[in-house]
DNA sequence: CAATCATATTCCCTTATCGGCATGCGTCAA
DNA sequence: TTGACGCATGCCGATAAGGGAATATGATTG
C-alpha cells in the first residue's frame, strides 16, 4: 500500500506547502484559479489540481461567476487539526530533559511506598 | 517531482494516521518498540519505520535502555502546526450559511437607509 | 563464545503523488 | 457562429510512500 490519498483526509491534504499557502492566501478573499496561480507563482493547471484536492476535503469551496470560478476558504476543517495539535500543548511548555523518566521515577517510587 | 519526503517537515510526518497515533500513545510515556506495536496493533518493522520517521522530524526522541530502546515525545515540533491551524480560528466560528445570511442582511439595510 | 531477545534495515511490490504539457470543455463577446 | 478566455482534465515521467517478509545489527545473558 502506498500512502493515503491526499484527498481522504485534512492532514494529509495540508501535508503540501503550497497548499497551505493557496489556504493563507485565502484568508484575504475569495479568487479566481489564474489570480491564484499567478499570486503563487504557480501554473494553472498546478492550482486546479491543487485546488480540487482541497474541495474534495471541503477546505475550499467555489462557485461560479460567469467565465470565472472563484474560490473561497472553508476552514472548519482545520478546527480538528487545530486541536488535535493543542492536545500537545502542555508537552511543548515543558522542560523536556529526562521527563519521561521522571515520570516513572515518581510512579515506582509511589508503588513502592 | 515526487510527493514531499515524510521526513522533510512536521506536516508530512503527521499526515499518516499511524504515526499520529503513535505520538498520542507516547503522552503517557515512555515506550519500548515492542510494546507500542503491540498497543496499536502493527509489526515491529512497521512501527520501527514509522519511529523512525518521527524521529527525523524531531517529534520523538530515543534513549538507550539496556536491550531496549525507549521512545519519547518531543511535542515542541507540533507548536508551529497548532499555531498555524490556529490562524484559521475566526474563519471557523462563522457557519457559511450564517455568514451569507450577514451579508443579505448588510445589503438591506443599506437599501433602507 | 554462543544463544537470545529487541530493534533496525533491506528488498520487493503496489500505489499515489507532483510537475509539465497538451488538450478538452464551458462561457462570453463580437 | 466563431474566437478568445478561464479552467479542468488527461497523460507522462520521476519519485517516494507504506506494508510484508526476511535478514542484519546490537545488546544481554549464560
Amino acid at each position: 500500500m502506498a500512502r493515503a490519498a491526499t484527498t481522504s483526509d485534512v492532514f494529509n491534504a495540508i501535508a503540501e506547502p503550497q497548499r497551505r499557502d493557496i489556504l493563507v492566501l485565502l484568508r484575504t478573499g475569495e479568487r479566481p484559479v489564474t489570480e491564484l496561480a499567478r499570486e503563487l507563482g504557480m501554473t494553472q493547471p498546478g492550482a486546479s489540481k491543487h485546488l480540487r484536492v482541497l474541495r474534495e476535503v471541503g477546505l475550499v469551496r467555489d462557485r461560479k461567476a460567469g467565465k470565472q470560478r472563484l474560490y473561497g476558504l472553508d476552514a472548519r476543517g482545520l478546527r480538528p487539526v487545530h486541536e488535535w495539535a493543542g492536545g500537545f500543548e502542555r508537552f511543548w511548555n515543558e522542560s523536556f530533559d529526562r521527563l519521561d523518566a521522571y515520570v516513572q521515577e515518581l510512579k515506582q517510587a509511589r508503588q513502592e511506598e
